[in-house]
DNA sequence: GGCAGTACTGTACCCGTGGTACAGTTTTTG
DNA sequence: CAAAAACTGTACCACGGGTACAGTACTGCC
């Protein structure tokens, strides 16, 4: 990696930790360069805007935000071959993840930029789409193949149903905020998965 | 009504309309008082900052979902004497309402504050969570009266189902949002339905 | 009718932040 | 060693939040 790579990204680990912290308004550019130990001439030749910032981070974090859910999903195969079971253990290590995660969580910077959608450019709006679409695709396929083997018990479309594991995420989010309590987060996610387990598991007696 | 209220009521009016739209930063006061048609010193006159706005279209706010909820509880209730069938009925009628709300969904505004949060004061955030914590108070009542009449078949925290309603509003609307496809959101709260009946509803053969 | 509030208007100004312009300097690389 | 890449420094502009304060227009009340 060349220098001005590495440079780059520290600009972008600051303003990510700040932007997490308080919000992409509340975060100037000012507080980032000085953070990077930069000037704000060398910002600007890294990026173009602030925008271009908040695109190299969204693209960024999608990235790291799929390898997360690979490795869920690769551990949880590990452990179950029945679709059902490793989707309700994939859950159960994504709330642990989210109980592990300190302070800033990920999955914040894209509703940061849904909510303040109007603040951002074309990019990064689309990249934004881009990111749910892509979690829409996987949770809908996993949940495919569990409603193969085992029919729902009601009658419920899947791409929503996949939607309703980033919206839970999303919404986790905004609720653990507002009550300044970290867990809610992990709690919803056990809600959806209780969810999961009785939509989709076979009654036994 | 006094002089004041009416041109304090509308400049509140067209901030929450630009808030919805565009978000709390992107709003300007100059563009509020340019809508209003006052001057900045007559706004600065009603508000002593921008955050005393946001407290006020909060403490608003809260006001209008309380009654909004109670609307949905009274007409629920008027349909069935079953607390299980009226929870159903009140989200029923939830996802409507959310669905026929033209484009400025309610509820955001909470959520703004939530995700930007550092850029509001301390009153501000208390107004938020009071907020949030009535509609838990609300939601968990109802379900106490369910869980009575209806063993759960999922051993669940009924406060914690309580907040996973405002949480799928919440995601919802965030979803909504970056799929900009307003649909969503009425999507989800039939999906958190569809949990609720599984989750108390006795099994029927 | 007059007078004290209340509800403003108008002007002028300060500061912080995003952003531009551009010349000069250092570092890396072929 | 030269060119390109990666910066630094300085100076500047526009816009938005916010202050200060003097003046003006309604409004209710004795």
């Amino acid at each position: 990696m060349s220098r001005g790579s590495e440079t780059r990204d520290r600009i972008m680990d600051v303003a990510q930790d700040a932007i997490l912290a308080k919000g992409f308004d509340a975060t100037s550019i000012e507080e980032i360069v000085a953070n990077a130990e930069i000037t704000k001439s060398g910002f600007f030749y890294h990026f173009k805007d602030k925008n271009a910032l908040a695109h190299a981070l969204i693209e960024r974090h999608i990235v790291i935000e799929d390898e997360i859910f690979d490795d869920l999903e690769a551990r949880a195969k590990e452990l179950s071959d029945d679709p059902l079971q490793r989707m309700l253990i994939g859950l159960k290590l994504l709330a642990e993840l989210l109980d592990d995660i300190p302070d800033g969580h990920p999955g914040c910077i894209v509703a940061t930029a849904a909510y303040q959608d109007r603040l951002f450019d074309k990019d990064v709006r689309e990249a934004n789409l881009r990111a749910v679409l892509g979690w829409r695709q996987r949770f809908k396929r996993q949940f495919e193949e569990i409603a193969k083997l085992y029919p729902p018990k009601e009658d419920v479309d899947l791409a929503a149903l996949a939607d309703m594991v980033s919206s839970t995420v999303e919404g986790g989010l905004v609720m653990s905020r507002a009550l300044n309590n970290p867990a809610i987060t992990s709690e919803q996610v056990m809600l959806l998965r209780s969810y999961v387990k009785l939509l989709f598991a076979p009654r036994m007696h």
